[in-house]
DNA sequence: TAAGCCAATATTGTCGACAAAACACTCAAT
DNA sequence: ATTGAGTGTTTTGTCGACAATATTGGCTTA
């Protein structure tokens, strides 16, 4: 059922994925050094693959190198998380436009299904699914918007930044029934075909999630 | 006066530089294999400090990666034109309006000098300066808009594959003054703090730049 | 005591060699 | 003649060691 599932098949691979979900689930604390020996001895690696798996890394926006000096996991601030999302909506919202055009019946059918399988698990409140519905939701719209540049711009390129904040600042209280319900009308937009209006509410949708994470942000003055 | 003298310390740097380069002039041709030890023994250096460059072409779109297959120069088709410059249109639209807010009356200074001395250069018709004076205009407007992502998306991530277009297909004809007439009104408009028309004008030339390529793309038969 | 220089140490950058996987070619069988 | 298996070759992936650079700490001197 859930999209995108890339498989690793070289260590490098394995270490990058692991090193990745390590910094985004906060394992591996923001802003911390990334020492390459260190972090060989501990995956079980050769330095080679460590250093591959921080380049990855490094496009993804997760870690900064400096030359001679080495790396390390970006910090989250408020000016980040701001300009990281003044980004997001832009791109986002092409995105649903283009998914408005572009999905399939059947694309849309899915994304339906999806929501409804996610409205029962919403009443429960099982935040750890709603973190992955959301983020289930958010990827076949990307998806669905068939331009393979922007694709990879937020899949590869923020999207795993995004995700840090996220899962680091998480997303709790009224917000979560609120959020599902901008989900619906996204949905219907697109199921109306109405490109205007589905970019227009998915970035109304960004924007007060924005909001949202920049008051938690804030008031626990990370 | 030329912007972003990024300065290669390391010999990964030099040789990411100079790879980057030939891809963009097309001295490496555009669709072929990237030879790790080819390379390796063309530029004098380690097959490590190759792979590392070939790491950050993967990562600036202008090479594709296959485990255990190797890497290729991207292919310039009409299809993979049309995607990019969605994705441009969007984030320079974007970049231009930000730029009217958050330019320094200084920068938009030198932005207009820039202007009046590429229109010398326009009138004796020097297509070379007109290539860099095209990029350097953009160039300073996406800095204007002082949004890090942003700018960091477009030049590190998608910017040399715009140009790597541009330089193989090349921009001549009654396009490269109406060109230089655009910049002038998107100047004028951020000179104006008009965040909304500097958008609007910025995506319009994007889309008559787009239109312009795929032309010659499609006749060239590529 | 503070500032600056110098040496010792630790970290990153680069290299060549070996391991593993993909590719190319031959040869056999239908 | 074509397809398939198998072998030999080439290419990429991984590793440990060495070189070059940055950092740290102590020492000297004003």
């Amino acid at each position: 059922m859930s999209l995108l599932l890339e498989q690793p098949v070289t260590s490098a691979d394995k270490t990058f994925f692991q090193l990745r979900k390590d910094i985004v689930d906060g394992v591996i604390l923001a802003g911390s050094k990334l020492s390459e020996t260190e972090l060989s001895t501990k995956y079980a690696v050769s330095r080679a693959v460590i250093r591959e798996a921080i380049n990855r890394l490094e496009s993804n926006h997760l870690v900064e190198r400096k030359a001679h000096v080495g790396a390390r996991v970006v910090a989250l601030t408020p000016e980040g998380l701001a300009e990281l999302y003044q980004v997001r909506e832009s791109l986002e919202g092409m995105a649903a436009r283009l998914a408005a055009i572009n999905m399939t019946d059947e694309e849309i059918l899915d994304l339906n299904t999806l929501l409804n399988s996610h409205f029962q698990t919403v009443k429960t409140g099982e935040t750890y699914y709603q973190e992955a519905g959301d983020v289930d939701f958010h990827y076949r719209i990307i998806l669905g918007s068939k331009n393979n540049h922007l694709i990879s711009i937020l899949m590869n390129g923020i999207y795993h930044l995004i995700r840090m904040y996220r899962v680091q600042l998480g997303m709790v209280g009224p917000r979560v029934t609120t959020a599902f319900d901008e989900h619906r009308h996204i949905a219907q937009a697109i199921s109306n075909r109405d490109a205007e209006l589905a970019e227009m509410l998915m970035r109304r949708h960004i924007l007060y999630t924005k909001n949202n994470l920049l008051t938690k942000l804030v008031t626990e003055s990370f």
